[in-house]
DNA sequence: CGATATAGTCAAGGCGCTTGTCGATCGACA
DNA sequence: TGTCGATCGACAAGCGCCTTGACTATATCG
């Protein structure tokens, strides 16, 4: 790599050994065969009471169908359940069941576990730079560029 | 964003703000409708004479067939011809374009900029900071997990 | 109240991968 | 040199994860 998108390869890099390994653990904990949208479904359906396929769906960035399908099939999986919405006859709740909060429990730890090592590897005060650079990086995309999640 | 796995987050959205904001550049200057594996076997070929499809495979990770595929898509839009192979009878050599080697050319120029743009953002001291870091990131990955591009 | 919008569901299609197979060629070994 | 197993590209079919289209029931607004 001759230095000049060295950057690039290098984020791509770690964001894909990133989520790799987070459903290699996943898969040693118990929960097999996940998949990155299943994370970001799990993030927001533990931040929201009462969501629908079609929140869901503009949080994802995908179609309405493609959320539903999504739902069918971490119903299928255990990982929620589908009832009636208390506000809109039309529409229907997704909700995590326990083995999708712990499933998510699961992603918090081992994220505080991959931070920790490192902040062991750079020195907490280099992972704090990177988290700022990360940061400047993200807002400074442009607009209409920011995935949902 | 609670701070708990926050870098995870940011390392997705700034992989996903990367891939997609080149990808609308490549359009602009006349590439439109590539997409990352593209980007990773153009890199691939521009280093890489005589390369096969199985080789390209074997670096994208994916089977044969579907570097074939790709290769197929490649020549179609102009950007890779193929041709004999000077040594073995049964490969057939992947090449670069004048109109592939103008993309190659149009990323490293993006990426030049990109980095530029962070490094007037953050300072360069501190975009060091965050290549060093990536690298120890990437380095400390469990084996096996780093990707081939 | 009527017209328009919206939710979920069913259906079919597209794209980018996979696995399987085949004939031609290669490489190793006796 | 001949044989056998491996490998290359090409052809074929299938799968998974999306998409668009359509429909009925419900909601919203003037």
């Amino acid at each position: 790599m001759s230095g000049r998108g060295e950057l690039a390869v290098l984020l791509a890099t770690a964001y894909r050994v990133t989520v790799d390994d987070l459903h290699r653990h996943l898969a040693d904990v118990g929960h097999p065969g996940l998949r990155p949208a299943h994370g970001f479904a799990f993030w927001y359906l533990s931040h929201h009471d009462d969501a629908t396929s079609v929140d869901l769906a503009a949080h994802l960035g995908v179609t309405k169908q493609a959320a539903a399908q999504l739902v069918d099939e971490l119903d299928r999986l255990g990982y929620v359940t589908r009832g009636v919405h208390p506000r809109d006859r039309r529409a229907r709740t997704v909700r995590l069941t326990a083995k999708g909060r712990h499933c998510v429990e699961q992603v918090v730890a081992y994220w505080a576990d991959r931070e920790r090592r490192w902040a062991k590897l750079v020195g907490p005060s280099d992972l704090r730079t990177v988290r700022n650079a990360l940061r400047a990086y993200v807002a400074d995309a442009p607009t209409g560029l920011k995935p949902r999640w």
